[in-house]
DNA sequence: AACCGCCTCAACCGCAATTGC
DNA sequence: GGCAATTGCGGTTGAGGCGGT
């Protein structure tokens, strides 16, 4: 007996809302607030599925969401968060304020990857692309380029922005004092045809939110185990923060090489070449907290 | 004006994680 | 602890729009 679908798909809507179907969701939040997706869309009078009716709210009609293009600012916020979590798209999004992670997941794919192609840098290590994969990659990026700039409106701007755009830098500032293994940074900098720590590590100095008083979402499912073996390497690992709300310092691992997670304090993993302990995620985040 | 190719992004899908019993 | 229900996440898709020819 497999389970049971998450609704009944003989009698759901599908494709782009109405704007009844969102005035409905709308009025229904608002009076209800949010929770209980599944018996939602019986209760407010939508033929929609739960989950569609989450995805709507939270990515579209949440009244406080952003809208709008992109600041050159959250552009390297992104980039900064996204060599440090990866694809982790709502773990970045947490520390944009108004941006969902769908949001930031497209435009991830379609501008900010072709941004750090044309800088050098590969988007999911965040490394200089290797001469092989340069080649490939640039010809890409030109082959993009050559459509974008022919072709679309936006993307022919965005190659002008990624060209007076200037190198990741870090948007500064507070730092997360002594947090990462200084020896190890060290180490995979040096092992990595002479880029610095710095370039390697802009979040070291990472300012993790725009906008005061925005703090970041700290719950003990912060940072979540990977579900499986990720597809592209990380330039690192790293342990997972522990949950300030908890006060539970169990560290994760998150061993790329070995995609399992040890929930000790001591991390097993040979292979780690970096690591931000939890205890130090924990310090920042409660320093920020109060 | 019509067609074509490409880009964007809202929405979907499948599955993992979490929750509740 | 085991199971089912529910929620949340990340990858993918495709409709619609736009610019070029």
């Amino acid at each position: 007996m497999g389970r049971s679908p998450c609704c009944e798909k003989e009698h759901t809507n599908k494709g782009a809302w109405t704007k009844e179907e969102d005035q409905r969701l709308i009025a229904y939040i608002k009076t209800h607030g949010e929770g209980c997706w599944r018996s939602l869309p019986k209760a407010a009078g939508l033929l929609r599925c739960g989950k569609s009716c989450r995805l709507r709210w939270i990515n579209y009609l949440r009244p406080d969401l952003k809208r709008g293009n992109f600041t050159d600012e959250e552009d390297e916020l992104i980039i900064n968060l996204h060599s440090f979590f990866g694809n982790k798209w709502s773990l970045i999004a947490g520390r944009l304020p108004g941006r969902t992670d769908n949001e930031i997941k497209n435009y991830w794919n379609t501008h900010i990857k072709r941004k750090l192609y044309s800088r050098g840098i590969d988007p999911q290590t965040h490394r200089p692309l290797s001469s092989a994969a340069s080649t490939a990659a640039t010809s890409a990026t030109i082959n993009n380029s050559k459509r974008s700039n022919s072709t679309s409106k936006n993307t022919s701007n965005s190659e002008s922005e990624a060209a007076k755009t200037p190198p990741v830098q870090p948007l500064n500032t507070r730092n997360v004092n002594g947090n990462i293994k200084a020896d190890s940074a060290e180490e995979y900098s040096n092992s990595s045809s002479g880029v610095t720590t710095e370039e390697l590590y802009p979040q070291l100095n990472l300012e993790l939110s725009i906008g005061l008083p925005h703090r970041p979402q700290i719950q003990a499912t912060n940072v979540k185990e990977p579900k499986k073996q990720p597809q592209e390497q990380l330039p690192f690992q790293f342990f997972g923060a522990s949950s300030a709300s908890t006060k539970n310092h169990q560290s994760s691992c998150f061993c790329q090489n070995l995609g399992y997670q040890n929930k000790t304090q001591e991390c097993n993993c040979k292979s780690v070449t970096r690591m931000i302990p939890a205890d130090d995620l924990y310090r920042y985040y409660t320093a920020l907290d109060s």
